[in-house]
DNA sequence: CGACATGTTGAACCTCATCAACCGACGTGG
DNA sequence: CCACGTCGGTTGATGAGGTTCAACATGTCG
């Protein structure tokens, strides 16, 4: 006959929508994740905010748990370029460095999770596991990043807005599991950045964006339900007008 | 009176020209060097060789030695992109994964210092420390590599070119110490790819990329000596050219 | 309802790609 | 020894893809 084990209160990370998925997810639900939690805080960013500068130290790092984050780096003259996307549960921060080589702003209003620098540093070496799973992170950033310079220094104009769409449709469905597999049947699409920030984070104008979404409409690759919105019939028909390499 | 200590011999990593420079700087010389000696081999490659491709698992991991490494990317019709060049000292290979995102092909005859993958991960194991030093060089990757995004995304041919020379000559400088400032006096600058090479870097053509470095020639910028060897007067000015964000 | 930001469309222009000829260095074989 | 082919590089002519500039449409919010 078994006895109930007592309830412990694993405190408040154990119900976190994006623990699945993002660092901390390495972390023992009962022995680690309450540890961690004394060191955290959320805080609450309006669309358009600034929630790092490369002027500034970085004083901060966590997860995004709300919203979508660009990283954007500028040019003496003004020229801008977006350097990666955030959506939830990924990691906003450079570890390891006093000053953040990018600028980091909400697209919409974002929910963060984070820790001091200083308090951060120390969870990384309280919990080895934690340091290994922000790495393997940093390789995927890496991986992702470098199949972007494959995109700014190859391909079309038309090839990067499909890329870019199938982007964003990848990372709404969620990560392909055993039960749920990946499917090719239409799915809807939000676009939470305005025209001019994907010309900003394809090497494009927002006139070429513009027009090239109007193409990709024409083809029946894309059917528009707003300007932020639309519907893919076949995400592998799009995937093909991408050039996926 | 002091007693001399007994000479150990710190096995063959002790006297390893990149060391102070590789991930491996952060161990002991004397009890955590040897041991990872044991798990090391040393293996050289022809110009042009294949040392990885994206077909085939990571098999190995490693630091090279001497000579020039490119990382490439390929697309199924067959355009190319350069992710990045690696010079001694520079870590090779794609940890945490069973396959090569890649291909890493010598550009000049390579040196390499490397491990199997399984007892390459066995030893970030064992040294928590190589691990934070990898993990350190990945952030680095990681910062280069957007900040080439910059380049792909928004830069002209002009200012990839005088970027890349510029690349080049700093790597070749070695890293700033404070016994070896940051000079702007006339240095050499030797360039181990083929111009269409350098194009693939740049996401240019190997015509624009000949007739950019005529133009830089011909405004005093770099002074060729050959078509693989250039003076470059200035550095400050040449980093004008590039429009360094 | 009007104002301002966001997005679309049109026309002219320009940078860089494409295609092609040519040059020089090097290595090979007759 | 020299003709020949190959490879890397330069130079020229032409054109296309994308930018720029400008007008106009849409949509959102006070």
């Amino acid at each position: 006959m078994n006895i109930a084990p007592p309830v412990i209160d694993a405190g408040p990370c154990q119900h976190c929508g994006v623990r699945k998925n993002a660092i901390c997810r390495v972390l023992d639900v009962h022995r680690e994740l309450p540890e961690m939690a004394k060191s955290v805080r959320h805080r609450h960013y309006a669309a358009g905010q600034v929630i790092m500068s490369d002027q500034d130290p970085v004083s901060f790092l966590g997860t995004v748990l709300e919203g979508t984050v660009k990283l954007e780096k500028m040019m003496g003259d003004g020229r801008k370029q977006i350097l990666g996307l955030l959506f939830p549960s990924d990691f906003l921060g450079r570890a390891h460095a006093r000053q953040s080589p990018y600028y980091a702003i909400a697209l919409e209003p974002v929910k963060l999770c984070y820790a001091e620098a200083a308090s951060f540093h120390r969870l990384l070496e309280t919990f080895p596991k934690l340091e290994t799973s922000l790495f393997e992170r940093t390789l995927e950033a890496l991986d992702h990043s470098r199949e972007w310079m494959m995109l700014l220094g190859r391909k079309t104009a038309r090839e990067r807005v499909a890329s870019f769409l199938c982007l964003l449709a990848e990372r709404q469905a969620g990560p392909v599991t055993d039960d749920k597999p990946a499917s090719d049947g239409p799915l809807v699409c939000r676009i939470p950045l305005t025209r001019g920030d994907i010309a900003e984070f394809l090497g494009l104008t927002m006139e070429t964006v513009s027009r090239q979404i109007g193409e990709l409409k024409a083809a029946g690759l894309i059917v528009p339900e707003s300007t932020r919105q639309v519907t893919i019939p076949s995400l592998s028909a799009l995937r093909e007008a991408a050039e996926k390499a």
